[in-house]
DNA sequence: CGGGTTAGCTTTCCACCGTTAAGTTACCGG
DNA sequence: CCGGTAACTTAACGGTGGAAAGCTAACCCG
């Protein structure tokens, strides 16, 4: 209810226009939460949020999906932070991934509209940002993970990306049918044990599987 | 070019109401393998495919949501059948499970709009399906492979479910991530190779995790 | 054959969406 | 204080999903 008009925000000085960006931006993330749905997120409805005509988010980005790019960077990045601050206190590399993919899951299931955006959209930010030859930290440092099994040992040598992408293949397809299906009858209890079934399978798959090519 | 309306539909008979409902989900399947675009199915776009009105499109299906839920169950016998008819001469439960990985991944790259209205939407089929304790062959023929590989012996005993799970997972994974990433570097060459080192990963996972709960 | 009933479909409208073109306002350097 | 221009607004276009209400043609019955 009372989704109206807000206050106008006042002009920002000459020279400060890449204020309203980051004010943009700020709201739109907010705005996802909050509401927890994606159409919510509108151009109007933004620009109402930071108390501007939507016109006015044309200046800072081309168009919508430039914007929920925009906001799917921030959110990756704001993702490896928190896995790198889990997986500090692992001693091994192996347990390393198992943090990861746990954080991961959990991370979808506590924010399933931002991991939509993130995850689930037409345009994929982390193909786009590795085919701009962009750095996407949340994925090499996974492929880091597997590369230190490989050293250590633990997985069979080799090229560490096809484990990567096996690894996170088995994490995102729980994590996105978790998403779509919260209300599937006796997937929800023994949740912990279901994910971490999925990362011992995962994990002792890429153990014991031949690489590929 | 040239979108523009098409003839109109003659007004059915008197009881052959339903005609128009099969016609109206021939021609939203259609629109949306012709245009490759789920965006393109739109209630007004369908119905002027049909050569009727927009409104009469809500004479059979509730809103857009349950018109495309329709054509998801469709197309989700429609794989089903895929799927069995390529099983058919495998030998074992287990090769079963490779041919139908490799089946569900090829599908969703050779129909990535359907697969995405399928699995990747808001209100996943198969859940609510099985939430509202309809049969979904194409998840239960699954699980049953999955079953006869404990009975074989080749995966340990319990219940088939999570293993089930498991294996869609990985494959839903990386198909998701393939059709996101179409343009990704370096993956869609020896695919082939990449997708059966998936199957491979979750096939010896599951035959070497232990059963979670 | 000729009306009445009603299934089958339309007309009209609403509020919202993303986006563009053109206009306006207010800051700030000279 | 004034002109230039950065920072925004106003107004509009064509699209969307959807609701309310009206029309029309097919059939039944006398």
């Amino acid at each position: 209810m009372a989704t109206t008009t807000t206050k106008r925000r006042a002009r920002a000085r000459r020279g400060e226009g890449d204020k309203l960006r980051s004010e943009i931006l700020g709201a739109a993330q907010r705005l996802l939460l909050d509401t927890g749905d994606e159409e919510a997120v509108s151009i109007r409805a933004v620009a109402d949020a930071v108390g501007v005509t939507p016109p006015s988010i044309y200046l800072h980005f081309a168009d919508k999906e430039e914007l929920l790019y925009a906001i799917c960077r921030k959110l990756f990045e704001e993702l490896d932070e928190l896995f790198q601050s889990e997986v500090s206190n692992s001693s091994t590399p192996l347990q390393s991934l198992l943090i990861r993919g746990r954080a991961y899951v959990r991370f979808g299931l506590e924010h399933p509209e931002h991991y939509r955006i993130m995850f689930m959209r037409k345009r994929d930010p982390i193909v786009e940002a590795r085919h701009s030859e962009e750095d996407i930290p949340v994925f090499d440092h996974l492929v880091d993970d597997v590369r230190r099994c490989m050293e250590a040992g633990v997985v069979p040598q080799g090229d560490p990306l096809p484990g990567a992408l096996a690894l996170w293949s088995v994490v995102h397809g729980l994590t996105s049918i978790l998403i779509s299906n919260k209300q599937m009858p006796g997937l929800h209890d023994n949740l912990d044990a279901l994910i971490d079934y999925h990362l011992a399978v995962g994990l002792l798959g890429i153990q014991n599987a031949a690489q590929p090519g």
